[in-house]
DNA sequence: ATTTGTGATATGTGATCACACATCAAATAC
DNA sequence: GTATTTGATGTGTGATCACATATCACAAAT
């Protein structure tokens, strides 16, 4: 009997999941991390996240330094290992360098969009309005997250894609904890829309440089209301 | 006896190395790296390197996790680890993402830039040109790169310094890997010195985009060179 | 009342072992 | 002679244990 022949007897022979332990964990902790499910400076230790995940501490192990080589966790003295916290100035730094990385990829995704690209991310930009009346905030979340990296991904450059990633995790905490202010997160979330689609006209009207704009003032936008909502909610966590 | 009293006892008391071994191994396959001690696609393995650092695989093993994570080695399957190959696509793509963030610290830098800064920069462009003179090539590749990182830690963001760091540790090994054509590394930093003189004037005029269009010249350049070597020298290795 | 010492607890680090499996060469079968 | 099988070797992964030590609570001493 051949490999196609036992193929067609039907799924139970479907592939199987060859990642490792330590994969798996890694990118639980990730999603979780873009997810908001840990706070900014939470603390978490090797021992407790293997008791969660049921494994030996082995793989939590590999994993957590994953992240930190990511910068995703920080950890500052040897015996402390914490989701890196909200710092003002590294924040807008991150901002910064969020502009000059995403307003590229932006330029050269112009250049090559096509009308199934505009498609794309008018459906994502739906699903974002759509999260936002069902008040489903983790939907939301990764609505926009589609949004952005489907246009991203455009530009042709994956270790670009790859870089901009790394600082949505970076960041990404720092977002997903706005979500305690619910009528932050929707302020935030609804203009973010409105932006996407000043963005989706740039694109299906060719004006690269007006589509850049838009994604520039989301992102700045976002990083505005997060900074007020920190300086007012200040040290409460 | 107060701890300062100690202290002012002399150098008995000088602080200890409390670094683990694995961050000694991870800073020592980092400067290895930079020197071009590996060779892009050259295949490493846990307990081969753990006996050269007279250490168990433990520490090996999470140093080339963290440096896989930060894409110096890669791990193309479950059972091969090596050091990220030349791939003329993937190193296009990088000198466009390092022109993007290094065009943008050089300009920061410049509006933070003062005499001592001059100063530091033409102290490093001398040793460039003196370890060229000597025919030295770690110090030659150690001065170029004391000469940018200077210049980009003067943006004042750190963590912007830090992913351009990363770049170079992805990119360190092809760079270094062109000393084995002599003239070609005899060239290349023969320019790449009178091209940071003119970056440096750049500085002292206040002519900022100068200053950005020397570096990224610097950029380019190298680049162009590293292209054509790899382009006729090819798969020798 | 403040400081100092002590002991329990929990932390990351490192060593060692067991394991599954990819690779490749040698032996075997046809 | 060619193809297949087998076995040794080396690989990363994961589990488990030992260890040094940071941290904190509490007792003891001043």
């Amino acid at each position: 009997m051949s490999i196609s022949e036992l193929r067609a007897n039907g799924p139970a022979l479907a592939p199987v999941d060859v990642t490792t332990i330590q994969e798996r964990v890694y990118q639980s902790l990730r999603l979780a991390l873009l997810r908001g499910e840990f706070l900014p400076g939470e603390q978490v230790s090797i021992r407790g996240l293997a008791q969660a995940f049921g494994t030996s501490p082995m793989p939590v192990r590999d994993a957590l330094a994953r992240l930190v080589a990511e910068r995703a966790f920080e950890q500052p003295n040897a015996r402390l290992i914490r989701v890196s916290p909200y710092v003002a100035s590294e924040h807008e730094e991150y901002i910064r360098i969020r502009t000059q990385l995403e307003g590229y990829a932006t330029e050269r995704a112009c250049r090559n969009a096509g009308p199934e690209l505009v498609l794309q991310l008018k459906e994502h930009n739906a699903s974002l309005e759509q999260a936002m009346a069902d008040d489903d905030i983790e939907a939301a979340l990764a609505a926009n997250h589609a949004f952005h990296f489907t246009l991203y991904r455009m530009s042709g450059y994956p270790h670009l894609v790859d870089m901009i990633a790394n600082l949505w995790l970076r960041t990404g905490p720092i977002l997903a904890s706005a979500q305690k202010d619910e009528e932050l997160f929707r302020r935030l979330f609804n203009t973010g829309h409105r932006i996407h689609g000043d963005a989706i006209k740039g694109i299906e009207a060719g004006d690269i440089s007006a589509v850049k704009r838009a994604i520039l003032l989301d992102i700045r936008s976002v990083h505005f209301s997060i900074r007020h909502y920190f300086q007012t909610s200040d040290s409460q966590g």
